[in-house]
DNA sequence: AATGCGACCAACCGCTCTCTC
DNA sequence: CGAGAGAGCGGTTGGTCGCAT
């Protein structure tokens, strides 16, 4: 007896959503909230079914998701957490923020399981192939039996286990997961050293000292004020990179924070070592001012002046989200998804404005305008 | 320039879980 | 307690894009 479709599938559409189903689904949900999938084409005019509202809404179209690639320290958070959770993707992504699990469960597919392979290491077991093999025979409850679906070209491994050992292993999972939430809940705006080495602790050793110094060096000045006059300050402080920032902790984590770290002096960015000879540009999303970036070593990017219409603007204090730094290898892959997002000429059109400034007044009158945007960023050398 | 191939990822399918009556 | 409905989840597919030849 299989269950009944969630919908009758006659007259409604499949396929990739248009932007104008973007649009619409996005506007009726930002206006209504969500309260039945079911309800939500109807209600929202979409030829589509409810299942398919929810899948566009959650993997794509969520205000709060966070875009561009996997840092190393995600996928490495990743790895840990599919060691002790398995393939639940979703348990998976409760940990990172911004993140769907189907984005986590297409990454572990097409990338981590190779990188896996590549070391040796089965992506199922995290054990060393060699070790995996000769450890099928041990177990005294659980039997794992290495088997090949022919019917989906995959290997898996079968877990065999009763009732009782399932119902154990859903509590030690639990327990786990208590354990860490409960770690993110104690974060409070005087503990922001404790959450940058909770968060170290999670993720295994990294450089933090600086960026630990910088930020307790910010929450205590911010507080001066927005004066453009008074931020003209064009010296470069060691400071974290925005994308660091951004693997380092999620925005969410951030936001209790938002007023004490957000407004940074004399930021400079790091771009991965790995990526300054194919990341040309950077879309910043900033509030109050965008930036342009200068090379100045092999992985610093230094932030000091603000371009605009080809003429340097003294930069002034930078209101930068966190998760706002998205690396595209070339600036067109960025305009295509900007365009894909909010519309089919949204760059242009976003473009034009900007450079119609002269209509608007001055550059404050347009930012005011605007509570988010992005802007093309250059980086090259000095 | 054309073609093939692999990587990536959005979207779908079907099963399971959860909630309500 | 069981049935049914809706939501959620994980596996899989298929289209698109970029790169190599």
């Amino acid at each position: 007896m299989g269950r009944q479709p969630c919908c009758d599938k006659i007259g409604l559409k499949r396929g990739p959503w248009t932007i104008e189903e973007d649009h619409k689904l996005m506007n009726f949900i930002l206006n209504n909230g969500i309260h039945c999938w079911r309800m939500v084409p109807k209600l929202a005019g979409l030829l589509r079914c409810g299942k398919s509202c929810r899948l566009r809404w959650i993997n794509y179209l969520r205000p709060d998701l966070k875009r561009g690639s996997f840092t190393e320290m995600e996928e490495n958070q990743i790895i840990q957490l599919h060691s002790r959770l398995g393939n639940r993707w979703s348990k998976i992504a409760s940990h990172f923020p911004g993140r769907t699990d189907n984005e986590i469960k297409n990454h572990w597919n097409t990338r981590i399981k190779k990188k896996l392979k590549q070391l040796g290491l089965d992506p199922v077991t995290h054990k060393p192939i060699e070790q995996k093999e000769m450890g099928t025979s041990s177990g005294v409850n659980n039997e794992t039996i290495p088997e090949y679906n022919s019917s989906t070209g995959r290997e898996e491994n079968v877990e065999v286990k009763s009732q009782d050992d399932q119902a154990k292993s859903e509590l030690i999972i639990k327990k786990d997961e208590e354990k860490i939430s409960g770690k993110d809940e104690t974060v409070s705006v005087d503990e922001t050293s404790d959450l940058l080495s909770n968060y170290e602790m999670l993720c295994g050793s990294m450089d933090l000292g600086s960026w630990t110094n910088q930020l307790e060096t910010n929450t205590t000045t911010y507080s001066s004020s927005l004066s453009a006059d008074e931020s003209n300050n064009p010296s470069i402080g060691e400071s974290p990179s925005v994308q660091d920032m951004d693997s380092i902790l999620s925005w969410e984590s951030f936001n209790h924070l938002v007023d004490d770290i957000l407004f940074v002096e004399n930021i400079q960015c790091n771009i991965p070592a790995d990526s300054i000879s194919k990341v040309r540009w950077l879309a910043v999303r900033v509030e109050y001012f965008f930036v342009v970036g200068n090379v100045v070593d092999e992985n610093k990017v230094k932030v000091a002046t603000l371009h605009f219409e080809g003429k340097a603007i003294q930069w002034h204090q930078v209101f930068i989200k966190s998760y706002g730094l998205e690396a595209y290898q070339d600036w067109n892959a960025y305009v295509r998804s900007l365009n894909a997002r909010f519309g089919s000429h949204a760059y242009d059109d976003h473009l034009s404005e900007l450079w119609n400034l002269k209509q608007m007044g001055t550059l404050q009158d347009y930012l005011d305008e605007f509570d988010e945007f992005y802007l093309k960023v250059d980086i090259r050398e000095e």
